[in-house]
DNA sequence: TCATTATTGCAAATAATTCGCGTTTATTAT
DNA sequence: ATAATAAACGCGAATTATTTGCAATAATGA
């Protein structure tokens, strides 16, 4: 498949396409798995300051157009969410090696896979409590 | 229902009962939902110190004692797993109000819920990759 | 082209969590 | 009981990931 229009995309909000945002889009598409803020600098050779990516991943994020996806591995990780079915991730609780599993799950291993056990999971939902549902309304998110 | 036997879990595998853990293990046990060290340690009038504290939550967590959950607020959060059934958590994104949602899922708000809207989910999977379960069964674990 | 405002880099600041290390103490075996 | 052993503790310092302030730069729309 073709890489999406990331420039459009930066757009979506309000935001700019510049040079360094258009190349960490292209750094997130081009990864097999969800990449750390360090390693997404690295695969950029440095080309972007680490602060200036965090808020990149943050602004995308706040935008819908990233995933800040968190294993147990004291630091966040980060893939394109769009153009992507929704699925979700395994990891090892050991080395930390990631693999996604599709959604129309039933945590069943197929042949494939290069894990050898399920040993647990997690899953979390997010959403507004009815508290902040009604101030959302009001506040913020005027951009649209 | 009745409180477990913390003395006993606490022993599981090798470790000490001691005032300390006991005093974490109820505190844990009164929480009506995942808490974070720094509460943890408040709700214990500080009586234990935040460096002996997750390390005793490590403990427990590796055993099994304890689960981890990582909502997306930048620090991790424990509840007590043994006891209590298998349930998810579903998070407010802006105040990070946490409720337990039960397991035969089907992400629909019940009425008593405090919530508006799920907006998002995510599930994660832990495991042993192949290379990771061979070394395992070798390796450390030596204790049970 | 010009103004507006998002984005960037840099350095310093936070915040959560971890580590080293010497001391205390729960357990177990005697 | 008591002593031996390893777990657990406290303290303070060290790490690590992530954030922030601020002045400089550049993308976009008029």
């Amino acid at each position: 498949m073709d890489s999406p229009d990331f420039r459009r995309m930066l757009r979506r909000r309000g935001g700019r396409a510049t040079p360094g945002r258009l190349r960490l889009m292209r750094a997130l598409w081009r990864a097999p798995a969800p990449v750390t803020a360090a390693k997404l600098q690295k695969s950029l050779g440095g080309a972007l300051n680490l602060a200036t990516l965090y808020r990149a991943l943050d602004d995308l994020a706040a935008d819908g157009v990233v995933r800040r996806v968190d294993f147990r591995h004291g630091h966040a990780h980060y893939e394109l969410a769009a153009e992507r079915a929704h699925h979700h991730h395994l990891a090892c609780t050991r080395c930390g090696a990631v693999e996604d599993v599709d959604c129309a799950l039933r945590p069943r291993l197929k042949k494939s896979s290069a894990f050898a056990v399920i040993t647990d999971h997690a899953m979390e939902y997010f959403g507004l409590c009815k508290a902040c549902g009604v101030r959302a309304s009001a506040s913020k998110e005027t951009a649209a």
